[in-house]
DNA sequence: TTTAGCACTCTCGATGCATGAGTGCTAAAA
DNA sequence: TTTTAGCACTCATGCATCGAGAGTGCTAAA
């Protein structure tokens, strides 16, 4: 459909505008590439990208900008032939290493890591709760008559809830049960615990046993969690950036929401391997209508942990986001599986 | 220095210019309040007004602005007479309700519920991590040589964190460490653990015993906390403000940075009884110098557990922002002493 | 097929001007 | 002595105009 002149153009005007934030003209191209063409000639090609839809004039008189097609057109062209720049990603690298040793921020760090290296938003987040695989669950009774559980996943991050026990239950008896819940439900995914838990309560109820009764209450509770883990990284950067400035308040609205965010990576994330990238109106909420989104998933014994990415302006610097949201994902499941 | 009418006047002007955002005039007021005063003498008002640095003026041919000393008069005036609406308190405190009964969301609902009905930022913190008393300490073994740590506090939050054993630690070991510990620290605040431990360890060099040298260890790595919770809710809204657009970045910074926020919030509160205000300049920080931040401690068992408040332009409405936070504040203080 | 040349379009900044809001001052009225 | 009416003055704002500059599309020549 395009001929290879026509292609490097196009990456050309890409490449120019996600540099300038200015309409490119097609003297700035002669100028700039060594194409050995006139400005007539560029001026042709553009007119031709236009009508393809890759690239569309602000107005009349104006330089060409991109449309999400043609920022569609330059992703697929740097996958090909992009290494990335190994001098960059080294002192990315050494700064994710700092994060190595803490568990507990590996996410967190990594978020930041990405968002002060890009100047986007950093994200990170666990996959959604339901398929973390608990590990271990502990109860301590706490205050007159609440209850803290514990929950150790094997995914790393603990998360804790303290729930209303309706009666004082003595240590003894809080032991049996977290022994009886470790027993039953340790190894198994919390969406497996849900199933199951249904089967066991029609099996306590011809049992009734009183003890089993409460775990089984217990653990119910202590699985319904809050809006989950996500970590969000460089707010400040990015709302300074130029290209929004009037939508500020939308945007700022959707970042803030961790639901809309998190369904946002889980959607986009899900199934796919390497990074994937979502520009413009490809993205599926239109609150994201000019912003890109670049994601990949982390592993934790070959199984998809979660995900991680940058959000930026849809002129973002595709090349090095990929390539840090790549090496950042590489790095989480490395650490993960230590 | 100020006659009674003088004062009705700067009154009146502040609260204008705090419903309308634009520099108020003379004829502006004699519309709006009925002093039955011409325009010509109310400016002669905001002249002498003006002299004593009560209001400034954009420009000549503009309207009178209140300064911060102005706000500062105004906000004094209010805690006089003034019982605040009750029928909004009346939702605001109904909308509380919803998170009493989560001990672990309760700051983030409140700071939440504060900036929903305020539109400006809404703040919570537990007190600086020193101060709050130890409950109970847990540990458990995780992965091959980390060991997760779990903090119960009195104050309600629990705290983890997971840190490398160096060593695989058998059940047997930790219960006996824990035991220790619990035996040893529980009941004390962070502070005088930290106190104690440096103690302990000259001690537990003379008896050689490795367990507990092992028990000095982990609880001196587990008390190494993190930034420190702070909840920070509203920022779509806030950001959205009219007032700021130009220094956006700047103040998102701030906000974004924890450290910062916690270092603020506990300069003011601090001490301070009922609900404090910090107008524009009078802050300690220059990132704040046009916002002005109310704040009010919670109490816990007669102690000071942490602050809550909202962040606001200096032209804030004061009289809600007030009453609001210290709705608030005694609401968590109930529900912590319950 | 490429390119030079040219007319055309549109944005942007500067300039000038009228308008209106608001002030300060002065002198008269209360 | 205090209040007020009147008036001259200031300044921001909006609007129209204008020229410069950047960039285009088209045509005709290379």
């Amino acid at each position: 459909m395009l001929n290879e002149r026509t292609e490097k153009v196009l990456f050309a005007i890409v490449e120019s505008f996600i540099n300038t934030n200015e309409p490119v003209g097609s003297r700035f191209i002669t100028k700039t590439y060594s194409f050995n063409l006139s400005p007539a000639t560029i001026r042709n090609i553009m007119a031709d990208l236009e009508e393809f839809g890759f690239l569309a004039q602000p107005h009349t008189s104006a330089g060409r900008v991109p449309t999400d097609r043609g920022y569609r057109f330059y992703v697929d062209c740097l996958s090909r032939y992009h290494e990335a720049e190994d001098a960059f990603l080294e002192s990315f690298i050494s700064r994710l290493e700092a994060t190595r040793e803490d568990l507990n921020g590996l996410l967190e760090g990594s978020a930041r890591t990405l968002s002060e290296h890009s100047r986007y938003l950093g994200l990170a987040a666990p996959m959604k709760s339901g398929r973390t695989t608990l590990n271990r669950i502990e109860l301590f009774s706490y205050r007159a008559d609440y209850i803290a559980v514990v929950l150790l996943t094997d995914e790393g991050p603990i998360k804790h809830k303290i729930i209303r026990a309706g009666q004082r239950l003595s240590p003894k008896t809080l032991r049996r049960i977290s022994d009886y819940l470790n027993q039953e439900f340790s190894g198994y995914t919390v969406d497996e615990i849900r199933l199951k838990l249904i089967k066991e309560m029609s099996r306590e109820k011809a049992l009734c046993d009183i003890l089993i009764t409460k775990a089984v209450e217990i653990c119910r509770e202590a699985l319904t969690f809050p809006p989950g883990e996500i970590y969000v990284c460089g707010f400040s950067d990015f709302i300074g950036l130029p290209d929004f400035s009037s939508r500020i308040r939308e945007i700022a609205g959707a970042i803030e929401d961790k639901h809309f965010m998190l369904k946002l990576l889980e959607q986009v994330g899900a199934e796919v391997e390497g990074p994937s990238v979502l520009i413009g109106s490809e993205n599926p909420a239109k609150e994201m209508k000019d912003l890109s989104l670049v994601v990949s998933t982390y592993k934790q014994g070959g199984k998809i942990a979660g995900s991680i990415g940058v959000i930026g302006p849809t002129r973002m610097d595709y090349s090095r986001a990929i390539a840090m949201v790549q090496t950042a994902a590489r790095f989480i499941t490395e650490a993960l599986s230590r």
